[in-house]
DNA sequence: GAACCGTGGTA
DNA sequence: TTACCAAGGTT
């Protein structure tokens, strides 16, 4: 690299961090407490996920596992319970192992190397820069969606943003601009850039402090950067998911695998197969005699790579009294309870509507 | 290395 | 309505 790049490098943390100053997110909850424990599970929450959205979550989590020690003894289906809705559940478990990892290898003492970092589950190499950064000031790039967008507009970048080549790119250039002054404040900057000036849509050029660098604001292709790649559609899938109730109002629900959607979380028993019959279903997996039945309306379920078509059926069982199931695999659950138990969103919908249904 | 993994917001 | 995608990582 020349020596005017690297002039220019320097230029721009400086510029970005003299704006972070006055108007950077500098109140975020994880910010509070100068611990590598709390910054860690920030961290992951907000992999893929929005600050707005993950905060509720995070005084959830630290409230219930306020110390890595807590998070390493408790139960993975409890911490299940409190990410149950913040989505890819893949997050907590890894968490979750990694806690007990540092609890058996180093008893909690949470790890200042970043290659120990990069070995636990759950954390790649931007996560891992980003605890370095941000619990101990040292100089570890990021790369995040935010990162990402404001260097392809500065220097212009019109590749694929999923290439392995332009993340190559990429990579190199997030490290020829992190600063070694204030690496944690820089990180920090160049994210909160992203989503308060440099944004997706609309991005407010005008009150960018780094306008004077960015390729793409000096040739008035902002809205070209990064290019935007079609992607296919995603596929249909359907199944049915029965509620099916003892006397006492409990309902069944059933352990996901612990890979696979909704890894690990109890959800409704699920029918695959849309010709398959109730009746014999329920028989043959559940061993439950199932009398009558009704089918609720459909709902729409998103996710990432496909679309889910649910059709709930409330199912009623032929039983005098309250039938017990494999406690492993089976749940008899009472919503008023508050019972350790992750439900996925969709079935928390599904359990609205009924409540909504009954109710008229 | 491509597919997989959730949910909510936004245009 | 539809499509994109956000503080990515794992297999």
């Amino acid at each position: 690299m020349n020596k005017k790049t690297r002039y220019s490098d320097r230029e721009f943390s400086s510029d970005l961090l003299a704006w972070y100053t006055v108007h950077g997110r500098q109140n975020l909850p994880w910010k509070q407490l100068d611990s590598p424990y709390h910054i860690w599970i920030s961290e992951v929450m907000l992999q893929q996920t929005q600050v707005e959205t993950v905060i509720p979550y995070y005084w959830k989590f630290i409230r219930k596992f306020p110390d890595m020690r807590s998070l390493a003894n408790a139960e993975v289906d409890s911490v299940l319970s409190v990410w149950a809705g913040l989505g890819y559940y893949a997050r907590a478990r890894n968490l979750h192992r990694a806690a007990r990892i540092i609890r058996d290898d180093r008893d909690c003492e949470f790890p200042r190397d970043f290659g120990q970092l990069l070995s636990l589950p759950g954390i790649g190499r931007s996560t891992a820069g980003a605890i370095m950064a941000f619990s101990y000031n040292l100089r570890y790039p990021i790369l995040d969606g935010n990162v990402k967008r404001v260097l392809m507009r500065i220097h212009a970048i019109d590749g694929d943003p999923g290439a392995r080549e332009t993340q190559a790119l990429l990579w190199k250039i997030a490290d020829a601009k992190t600063p070694g002054d204030s690496p944690g404040d820089y990180n920090q900057a160049i994210m909160d850039l992203g989503a308060m000036i440099c944004k997706r849509a609309a991005p407010s050029c005008l009150n960018c402090p780094v306008r004077n660098h960015c390729q793409a604001y000096q040739s008035q292709a902002v809205a070209d950067y990064p290019r935007k790649i079609r992607r296919a559609k995603r596929p249909v899938r359907s199944c049915r998911m029965l509620l099916i109730s003892r006397p006492d109002g409990d309902v069944l629900l059933q352990k996901r695998p612990p890979h696979g959607i909704w890894g690990g979380l109890w959800s409704l028993p699920q029918m695959d197969d849309p010709k398959a019959g109730i009746r014999r279903f329920c028989a043959e997996s559940l061993e439950l005699e199932v009398a009558t039945w009704r089918e609720m309306d459909m709902l729409r379920h998103h996710f990432t790579h496909y679309e889910l078509l649910i059709h709930p059926v409330v199912c009623s069982i032929d039983h005098s009294g309250n039938p017990t199931m494999d406690e492993e695999r089976f749940l008899w659950y009472n919503r008023n309870l508050g019972q350790d138990a992750g439900i996925p969103t969709a079935v928390e919908r599904i359990f609205k509507n009924l409540e909504s249904t009954e109710n008229k």
